[in-house]
DNA sequence: GCTTGGGTATACAGATCAGTTTACACTGTC
DNA sequence: GACAGTGTAAACTGATCTGTATACCCAAGC
C-alpha cells in the first residue's frame, strides 16, 4: 500500500473508532485516551492526523453526516420513486440503521445539545443534519405534490427525529411504529386535500 | 426566618440556579464551581445541602420533573375538560414555558443523553420524565374515547418531544406550529374511525 | 455574653484530560 | 545500506474538576 492511501485508511479507521466511542460516551465525557485505546494508536499518531481533539469530532461529524445522506437518503431515492413510499422507507431504513444500537439517538442532536453555548460551530455542525433532515422530508412532499409540502415535511421530520429520541429513551425501535402510522395518515390526509381541490 | 425554614429555602435557591446553570450548559461540562459562583454560595454549603454532584443534579431533576408534572399536565387538566383540548393546550403551554429559552431542549432527554452508559441512575431518572409525557397523552387519548388510543397518544407524544427538540435546533418555537396542527389531524382521525364504528 | 449552628473564603489533595515532547522501532525508497 | 517517513511507548505540563480541610465571621438562642 503507498504512504497516501495508507495515511487516508488510518485516517479513516480512527474516525470510525472515535464516531462509536464518541457516540456511546458523549463527546465532552469521552477523552481523547479513550479513542487511542479502542483505535489502538498512539497519542502521537491521533494527533498527527487531527491537530486537536475539535478536529476530530469535526470529522465525526463529517462521517455521520454523510453516512445519513448516502446509506439513508440516497439509498431510499434509488429503492424507489414514489415519494409516498420514500418517505415510509426512510423511516424503516433509519430503524434499520437504529437497531443494532437503538440507545443511541441521534449523533448531530447530541452535539448540537453538548455544544450549545458552549462551542458554536460544532453546536451548528450537529444542527446543520437535523436540517438537511428537515430539508429532505418538505422536498420529498413536494415532489409528493401533497397539500401544503412545507408543513406536511416538518410534521413528517419532527415524527421522524421523535422517533429516535424516543427509541433511544425506550432503548428499543418500537416508537418508529405509531410514528410511521402517523406519518401515513399525515399523508393520506394532505393527498385528500389535493384530490378535492 | 427560623434554621429550618432558611434551610429549605437555601436548598431551593441553589436547586433554582443549578437548574439553570445544568441545563444551559450540560451536566458534564458545567462545574459545581458555576453552580456555586451563580449561587453565591461557599462550597462548604453546597456540599453540606448535596454530598456530591450527583445529589445535587438528582434534585435538579426532580425540580424538572415538577415542574412538567405540576405547572403543566396539571395546569392544563385545569384549564379544561376536554381530552382534546387539554392535549392542544399541552403544546400551547410547553412552547410557552420554553419560550424566553427555547435552544434548552427536555432536560430529561439531556441527563438520559449524557449518562446513558456511564450512570445509570440518573440516566434512568432522566428517561422516568419521558415516561411520564408519554402516558399522560396516552392517558388524555383513552378519557377522549378515541380509537387506538395507546397508538394516538404515543403519536401526538413523539410529536410533542419532537417539537421540544427542534425547538432547540431552529433557536425558536417555530416547531410547535406543525407539531401541533397534526395532532389535530391524528386526533380529527381517530374520531371520525370511532364514529365509524 | 457566650455558645453553637450556619455561613464565607480559600487552600489543598487527587483524579482526569488535552496536548507536547522525548526516545526508540519499523519500513519503503533511492 | 543510509535515510526519511511513519509508527509506538511513555513521561510530562498545565488546566480543570470533584471533594475535603482549615480558619475565620455572623447571627440566633439560652
Amino acid at each position: 500500500m503507498k504512504r497516501d492511501e495508507q495515511a487516508t485508511a488510518k485516517k479513516r479507521e480512527i474516525v470510525q473508532h472515535a464516531f462509536d466511542n464518541f457516540y456511546d460516551g458523549g463527546f465532552h465525557a469521552t477523552g481523547v485516551d479513550t479513542v487511542m485505546a479502542d483505535s489502538g494508536i498512539s497519542k502521537r499518531t491521533l494527533y498527527k492526523y487531527f491537530p486537536s481533539k475539535e478536529d476530530l469530532i469535526d470529522a465525526v461529524l463529517d462521517h455521520y453526516g454523510e453516512q445519513i445522506e448516502k446509506t439513508l437518503f440516497e439509498t431510499v431515492l434509488r429503492s424507489c420513486s414514489d415519494p409516498r413510499e420514500q418517505i415510509l422507507k426512510c423511516f424503516d431504513l433509519r430503524r434499520q440503521i437504529l437497531q443494532d444500537s437503538p440507545l443511541r439517538g441521534c449523533l448531530g442532536l447530541k452535539a448540537a445539545q453538548e455544544f450549545a453555548g458552549r462551542h458554536e460551530a460544532l453546536a451548528t455542525h450537529g444542527k446543520h443534519i437535523a436540517f438537511v433532515v428537515d430539508d429532505w422530508f418538505v422536498d420529498a412532499c413536494q415532489r409528493g405534490r401533497f397539500a401544503q409540502p412545507e408543513v406536511l415535511g416538518k410534521q413528517i421530520a419532527t415524527l421522524f427525529q421523535g422517533a429516535v429520541l424516543l427509541s433511544q429513551v425506550y432503548g428499543d425501535t418500537s416508537p418508529f411504529d405509531p410514528a410511521r402510522q402517523a406519518a401515513g395518515t399525515l399523508m393520506n390526509e394532505a393527498a385528500t386535500l389535493v384530490a378535492e381541490a
